[in-house]
DNA sequence: GCCAACGTTGGC
DNA sequence: GCCAACGTTGGC
């Protein structure tokens, strides 16, 4: 596992977790609950304190919001079920996205077209390059 | 262990 | 609201 600093992706729909929701949290952060995949889970355990993720909503507006950090390194998802493995991370927001990036923008973009995001969409969970950070933190005015 | 049926996610 | 992608379940 690198010591470097990892980058992230979390999908949420508006209607269950918004962005406003999260900023609404502060600080000290909040546990990201619900995830039932193992993909995502491993990407869940991979996580250090410190790494920084996008926020983004699915469904509704398809866009990338705001920036997170992980607070909070692994542990038992306390929504799951006795005796099932999942596990959460614990979240804080950071800072809005000036300008949004949708979607539509990222599979527009060809730089970005081995994103997560555009080849594993139903991956809620995701990894993100370096450089794929780079280019979506200009984008969006960051 | 294979694979068809089914459920869920999420873009359109 | 539809449907493609994909994960899960269950019969064999």
């Amino acid at each position: 596992m690198s010591k470097d600093k990892n980058y992230w992706l979390y999908k949420s729909e508006p209607d269950a977790w918004s962005w406003k929701d999260q900023v609404a949290v502060g600080a000290k952060g909040i546990a990201w609950e619900g995830v039932r995949n193992h993909l995502a889970k491993k990407n869940l355990m991979s996580m250090r304190k410190g790494d920084q993720g996008f926020f983004y909503h699915s469904n509704e507006g398809k866009d990338i919001v705001g920036i997170v950090e992980v607070v909070r390194e692994y542990y038992p998802d306390p929504s799951a079920e006795d005796g099932d493995p999942w596990v959460v991370v614990d979240l804080k927001a950071i800072k809005p996205l000036p300008k949004p990036v949708t979607l539509a923008v990222i599979k527009a973009e060809p730089t970005l077209a081995k994103m997560s995001l555009v080849t594993s969409a139903r991956l809620s969970v995701q990894p993100v390059t370096a450089a794929e950070w780079k280019i979506i933190c200009t984008m969006g005015g960051v």
